[in-house]
DNA sequence: GCAAAATTGTTAGGGGCCTTACTAGATGCC
DNA sequence: GGCATCTAGTAAGGCCCCTAACAATTTTGC
């Protein structure tokens, strides 16, 4: 989602349309914009080691639910995810085609089966994840922590007003 | 991009990642979900009137320029939105296969033509801008105008960090 | 003038994610 | 026990956007 309106030629608008709320549309356009340099951002750092956002998130639940002792199933990683089974059921497709994960049957519940890292997949976790974490480190050096907590809970009152946005 | 992790196995691994920095994490987090929430609202409305969010946004770049008076190119439209002219051709292609835009050849420079709202894509933007504004108030409807100069102010903040994100 | 360079829009092919519809297996109700 | 129902994972197909290579045309630099 890249495509965001530039807001300059809004103002010619706000006579002809009373429901227009310019400084509404500023900071929503400011949010989606952010959150398309950022998504962009993420992106190329995982691309240069293989993997996508998708990929991502997958080897990093399977590394801490690991750490956790626990395994996963498809549908749990899905649900931590945010994405349907389906698209679970692609990504892991590509990961274990690439030697990053593997399936293991349920003993008891034929349908199911876990996942597990293998040692190529744990190894790039491990290889990764502190240039990972220094870099959203770095991303937020320039804001106190007052300023992360108010930018926290500016964030949570914006999504009160999503229901208003998508309802009826 | 739905495939944002979930933050509590995070303080796992406080101990063995030193660049970790929870509260950083924690905000990006935050910004990434809510991102998310807003563009599947406005996907969700935007697909009540047959558009998807990279057809608004050339429906209403065309509807702005044709409020100043001026006309535009495929590559202007693209660069508008964001996008790249491959992707602008997609577009183009399926809104004028829908009747609600037209190409109009260039007259002095045969490689280019303008792009023009027919009377139904005008109809189709007068008759939703009104409640796509409507929407966008409300969403911030929570905020005061204080807020959301806060909000602008952080995200500006947060905008400064993203090439440490993405750099080397 | 005229070949080289630059520019416009298009085509071809691919990646990532989604939804819908399906298959195989487990469970529950009489 | 047997049939309806539920559940887990998969397959198929679509949308949106990308990059790279291309054809047609204009501009530039000798």
């Amino acid at each position: 989602m890249k495509l965001v309106p530039r807001y300059e030629r809004l103002q010619l608008q706000v006579h002809r349309f009373p429901t227009l709320d310019p400084s509404a549309i500023e900071t929503c356009i400011a949010m989606l914009r952010l959150s398309n340099e950022l998504t962009g951002a993420y992106e190329a750092h995982f691309s240069r080691h293989g993997l996508s956002q998708g990929r991502f998130v997958v080897l990093v639940q399977l590394f801490l639910a690991e750490d956790a002792g626990g395994t996963l199933s498809p549908a749990e990683i899905a649900e931590l995810a945010s994405c349907s089974r389906a698209t679970m059921t692609g990504l892991l497709d590509t990961l274990e085609k690439d030697g990053l994960v593997s399936r293991v049957d349920h003993p008891e519940d034929r349908r199911m089966y876990s996942v597990h890292l293998t040692e190529r997949g744990r190894e790039l976790m491990q290889g990764m994840l502190p240039d990972h974490y220094r870099r959203t480190a770095a991303l937020m050096a320039h804001l106190s922590q007052d300023e992360r907590e108010t930018l926290r809970a500016l964030l949570a009152k914006v999504s009160t007003g999503v229901p208003a946005l998508r309802d009826p």
